[in-house]
DNA sequence: TGCTTGACTGACCGCTCGTTCAGTGGCCTG
DNA sequence: CAGGCCACTGAACGAGCGGTCAGTCAAGCA
């Protein structure tokens, strides 16, 4: 009969959520450096100085907003990688769950696009902070982890598994990001099945 | 007798080179929306009211310096893509371009990561303007048109074209970027050889 | 119903940074 | 050598931003 949150924690959640779903469609439409506190409080009807009760700085709103939606990403493919599937069948369900979580959330890719990119490699920027994530390489990691466990089967022939990582993730995003951008693309399945062949066979012809 | 260039030019041009050759090492330190125009002027050697005699302002001296390096780049991948080579060597061979471009100009890749992403589906950003090129999706086209014509004369197999061009593209700059953060990289020509042999057979082992 | 509380507001502040322009000094010319 | 020219300088300016805080007011309580 007790509520499990108290109205107030409620009230902030929804605050919470409100200003952070503001902020991805902000960012997504002005980009990153171009999204001010201001727009993003209009985006979210708030004050500005709301948005201080929540988030310490810009800085914080935008770091918790990408962690949010990317936990939420790397969610659904660790559930994937922890799976004990032939390798085909893994990377078909890899890039599905990449696929489906950029449909569903069209508006964080911009974001993504900003913050994927390796951390600088000075100590500190002026305008935005550290906010350049590892986990970025970590994922990597954890694909290249993966890869090596098939290689180590004699699923598939050794190669740098790091770098191998690398070219599956980037080659997979750009045309997940790329549909992004269509009117109408094609079916989710034709284009993991896409990805999937160029991963597994190459251009190669099939005999 | 009549010297090419009178002196003015030469002066001129140095310092041009100068200043976007300071930019570029600029962005590559503290990226894009970091570098200021009082800093680059800095590093060139010049005061700030230097740089407005030759570029109309920072927007035009980004534009100009990117497209430069950028043209260099093309200029090297088009002499390949032009030439008459069967698939393979020619994947090797584009391959190859691009990463001796990256090594020679280690200092570009921050401007380029920042500058090759889509552009915005708004109107006009505030603090950048519409700087962001269609020359990415133009470099892409190219590249699809020539694996169309592989697949027409039956080198490879049928896929669609551009988003084999997106995969290709984005899987080895992903792997050539990470070749700039390494200490010691291994050769050219291996990963040369890892990323055509990732495009012409992906993982399958060979026989 | 009057009072207290605190979530919320938005005008304001300080600061950074792109841009300007009056001033300067070195170079060429007559 | 005098005088004009002009590439160059950097202090000053103003726009625009993130962050603040005194004030407001609706909701809950006595």
């Amino acid at each position: 009969m007790f509520p499990l949150r108290s109205k107030e924690e409620v009230v902030q959640e929804f605050r919470i959520r409100s200003i952070q779903e503001a902020t991805m469609r902000v960012i997504s439409r002005k980009g990153m450096a171009a999204a001010t506190v201001q727009e993003i409080a209009d985006e979210a009807g708030v004050a500005k100085g709301t948005i201080y009760l929540y988030f310490r700085d810009r800085d914080e709103l935008i770091e918790k907003t990408f962690d949010g939606a990317m936990t939420q990403l790397m969610d659904r493919i660790d559930v994937v990688l922890d799976q004990d599937l032939p390798f085909e069948q893994k990377i078909r369900a890899i890039i599905g769950a990449k696929l489906g979580f950029f449909s569903d959330h069209r508006e964080f890719f911009r974001l993504y696009l900003t913050l994927r990119m390796p951390e600088g490699p000075q100590p500190r920027q002026r305008r935005q902070k550290q906010t350049c994530h590892p986990q970025y390489r970590v994922r990597a990691q954890k694909l290249a982890a993966v890869l090596k466990q098939a290689m180590e089967r004699g699923e598939i022939r050794e190669i740098d598994p790091y770098r191998l990582a690398l070219f599956i993730i980037e080659g997979s995003t750009a045309i997940i990001l790329e549909r992004l951008t269509e009117d109408s693309s094609p079916a989710d399945a034709a284009d993991v099945e896409l990805i999937a062949g160029l991963v597994v066979d190459g251009v190669r012809k099939r005999s």
